[in-house]
DNA sequence: AGATGAACGCAATTATATTGCGTGAAACCT
DNA sequence: AGGTTTCACGCAATATAATTGCGTTCATCT
């Protein structure tokens, strides 16, 4: 689940166990191996290799926001006024500290990013889009609120892929 | 875990067992009690009943799609030609069918969509972009490709919320 | 005070996870 | 080809964990 090294060569019933554990991370491994059409010991063996090769990098309960309190969700993209490799991490670790802030992505063309965030109300949302705009190095800020979300899938496809 | 009826009041315990789950999905019950400060078996009634409730949704294993041959990620802002209810439907019912839509999400504003989309290579982009801009009452495909993720957190705060 | 309901924890039971080990198939020499 | 090594499998045994039943406690309500 940790250590990360190198490369596997997966067959088909890795590929099949990956795909189960991204639909159902809590299945029990005699299920997942019924599932995968092996044993459950082998199978057990699968899944910690795939987890020590971090191709499973971990497990997560997925939760309900919205019952949770954080009515909102939205996006922003930020632009910065520098591309300087200083002024984009420093900007990485200013939002690194901020909860409501769960995903930062780099894009692409320099100086940009592409963050979500939750909001527990539209206050809460302004204050968050103020923080961020009024942050230093930023330029110029673009907020995507979320009205609905018809697809959320976690991981990625696990067909017709190679190893 | 589908029943998804009403609200339920949670309390502290409730919140660390959330907190600790969205965390590590595959921790045991065991171990989730021992953390959360109470016995085994209550901490597995709490868990069922967040689930019963929908305040948990799911467990997901967090898969690395770099490694299984997913080299890109990217963002995509569609913007339509209408805010028909029919046509923006007709629209998610589109890209539904599509296994490298990772996310759909309706923006604020009417007629205008945020995906996230996962490809194989660039080859692979430029086809799904291609394919977007093609699509039936696409007016506007703005591409946001993510050169680096420094956070992607599941889930929401669980500090200082209410019930 | 007595009744009611909710949540706890213990103890017992059932199920799952994990380990050790022998076996067979495929890949690999020589 | 024959011998050997490797690898993953599955069985069987053991260790842990999940789940159930039940009696107790505490807070609330009447």
């Amino acid at each position: 689940m940790q250590t990360e090294t190198d490369a596997l060569i997966l067959d088909e019933i890795d590929r099949k166990i990956l795909a189960e554990l991204q639909e159902d991370g809590r299945m029990t491994n005699v299920e997942l191996a019924r599932r995968a059409g092996i044993s459950p010991p082998p199978c057990l063996r699968r899944v910690r290799r795939l987890e020590e090769a971090g191709y499973i990098k971990g497990y997560h309960a997925d939760t309900d926001g919205h019952k949770l309190g954080w009515q909102i969700a939205f996006f922003v993209v930020v632009g910065l006024e520098s591309q300087k490799l200083s002024v984009l991490e420093a900007f990485e670790a200013f939002v690194a500290g901020w909860p409501e802030v769960r995903e930062c992505h780099m894009i692409r063309g320099g100086g940009d990013f592409l963050l979500k965030l939750v909001a527990r109300d539209a206050a809460h949302e302004n204050q968050l889009t103020q923080r961020l705009t009024n942050a230093p190095t930023v330029a110029r800020v673009q907020t995507l609120q979320t009205i609905r979300t018809s697809r959320a899938l976690s991981g990625v496809p696990m067909d017709r892929l190679h190893g």
